[in-house]
DNA sequence: TTGGTTTGCTAAAACGAATTAGCAACGTAT
DNA sequence: ATACGTTGCTAATTCGTTTTAGCAAACCAA
């Protein structure tokens, strides 16, 4: 590959020159604009591509951000991260994204991975193995945005749904068609999304006197999640035959309609359905299943715009710890 | 961030010293056990991390593999994404993806924007505007391997699947059901795997006497792939109504399936369906559905060990075209 | 014709590591 | 005492850029 120096030989001038003309400071430098051309021209022909790595280096700037996500192959962080790369390049960034699976002390070696790549800024949907070094790049005041839930621990912007409110609005939507007997299931994951679901449902339950007891909550250990978690989801359907069940994630959905289908269930007759996050397919099923939506473009977007913010590479933004409403994605199976 | 020279100065010794020591090079370039202990505590205490960016401007290796799918939020190629990144974490290689959408353009200048990433080597799903630059990569004997179809003018290795045979599969499966008026519908894009699909297609039909017109095919323009498609396949269905359909790929399937249920027909009494490409929730509708399906674990690792063999990280793959059988999922939907 | 300003360009250092070549001190053989 | 080898370490260069400081020549003013 043709180098700056290799430009400078070609033109006969020297590659402080060269660089000048090529980062569009030859007026400020007082490069004249006949030499300019000449090197602009020359950098045509040579097929001249600036070395990032040397511009990295030597500016301290990498261009990139990192992303964390859960699972990559999931519908709703894959379309959280076309989103963010899509946003990002606005601004002249690239991500790199990663996938810590829920795995013990992935995310926290893909943060220090992240770290000897130098990347400029951090997006993060954080777990509790993640505390220690999330503190610590926020204490050398590198910019991190957590996404779709946050350390409580922390002082670190955020962008999420409002879980509480999703929930809540899912739980009345069933009320007001008049379910009673509603199940919540979700998975034992030990963090704030998960919480603030599962609270929803419980207080807005309770406040309208029709939670009894434990059993109206199924929460499957999350190492299960790929397992067994049908068998389970089936086993407590046919125990404790809910009126309607709502399912708190994408994939915990998507394993309970399979148990549904298993037990030859009829929805909404047998059983309703809402699930938090919609998905691609929820319209093919039959009967279509009723989602609450998370927008994932604004909270791509979102994010985006705050991480920019923080590396001063947009305005800053004064709000940095966003909860956005979600909305309930009506069809036919509640 | 700590640099090396900090940590030198910190016990005392010359960079060098410390780089030896941090590179396991101790024995060969005799330094002191003891020193080394000293280099190496000292390294964990001041929580030292290499400057990736640095040590690849060094040694001209980023460790880092480029990939290029279509659209990662495409659940094929996310989960194509999520092994090969599992993949080339065992090489040692990080990954950096990015999408093309199909747009015209856009992957010629993700492979440069790569290049100037200096990753080391390239993973990519191409298309025409990406052979000029291919090319010029080949030329300069930087590693590529294609994935999932390949551009026959490029002496290049790929990994896909055998599209021809999985098509065949296809249809003769629906054949041995007595279903003789079938219907392909695909998507037009002049790329190999869609042309092998479609030949697939006409060659079985045509050799069981049953090709009688085009107007089996039906060809959906790809810009309206997100537009106007779920119209446009209801009333193919509704003027041709075949007794099968083929559809080419997961999303022309799912606009397909889209298509079915509005017109709501009986599947797969009206109609059988079946889809090139298996998707996570076909399991899920109503009636199940029958998926010829693509191994995408293999095509990835086999992908990534052929990379692996180019960059001379493993060993050199013998076969670097590969073609990998699909298999039938049977379901209900045919 | 001296001194100052502007014009147009360049030398050299720096970023953080890896690596080549080599140096001092010591031991051993002759 | 001389030569040679070994041990244990380091100085200096390099990768490809950006940037600071500065230099020579031309121009201008008085």
């Amino acid at each position: 590959m043709a180098s700056l120096k290799d430009l400078a030989k070609l033109v006969g001038v020297s590659p402080t020159t060269v660089s000048f003309a090529l980062n569009g400071r030859s007026r400020e430098m007082r490069i004249s604009e006949e030499l300019t051309e000449r090197i602009l021209e020359a950098a045509k022909q040579l097929g001249y591509q600036p070395n990032n790595i040397a511009v990295a280096l030597r500016t301290g700037q990498t261009k990139i951000i990192g992303l964390i996500v859960e699972d990559i192959a999931n519908h709703f962080f894959s379309n959280l991260a076309k989103t963010i790369e899509d946003e990002a390049s606005r601004f002249g960034y690239r991500v790199v994204y990663c996938s810590t699976e829920n795995m013990a002390g992935k995310g926290d070696e893909l943060i220090n991975m992240l770290q000897r790549q130098q990347v400029d800024g951090y997006l993060i949907t954080p777990d509790a193995s993640m505390e220690e070094r999330m503190t610590a790049l926020l204490k050398r005041d590198i910019p991190v945005v957590q996404i779709d839930r946050y350390l409580p621990g922390l002082d670190c912007p955020y962008v999420m749904v409002d879980n509480h409110q999703g929930v809540v609005s899912g739980v009345e939507f069933l009320l007001k068609k008049k379910y009673s007997r509603i199940s919540f299931v979700t998975v034992d994951l030990d963090m704030i999304q998960m919480k603030e679901r599962k609270l929803g449902f419980v207080e807005t339950m309770t406040a309208h006197g029709l939670f009894k007891n434990k059993k109206q909550l199924l929460e499957l250990p999350y190492s299960s999640v790929r397992e067994d978690a049908v068998e389970r989801i089936q086993a407590y359907l046919e125990k404790e035959k809910p009126e309607a069940v709502l399912f708190a994630t994408n994939y915990v959905g998507i394993l309970g309609l399979r148990a549904i289908k298993n037990l030859q269930l009829n929805v909404p007759d047998d059983l309703a359905v809402v699930c938090f996050d919609d998905n691609e397919v929820f319209d093919l099923c039959t009967p279509a299943i009723t989602a609450i939506r998370q927008p994932i473009e604004s909270m791509a977007r979102g994010a985006v715009k705050i991480l920019m913010g923080e590396m001063g590479v947009a305005k800053k933004s004064a709000r940095k710890q966003v909860k956005i409403q979600t909305s309930i994605v009506r069809r036919d199976s509640a």
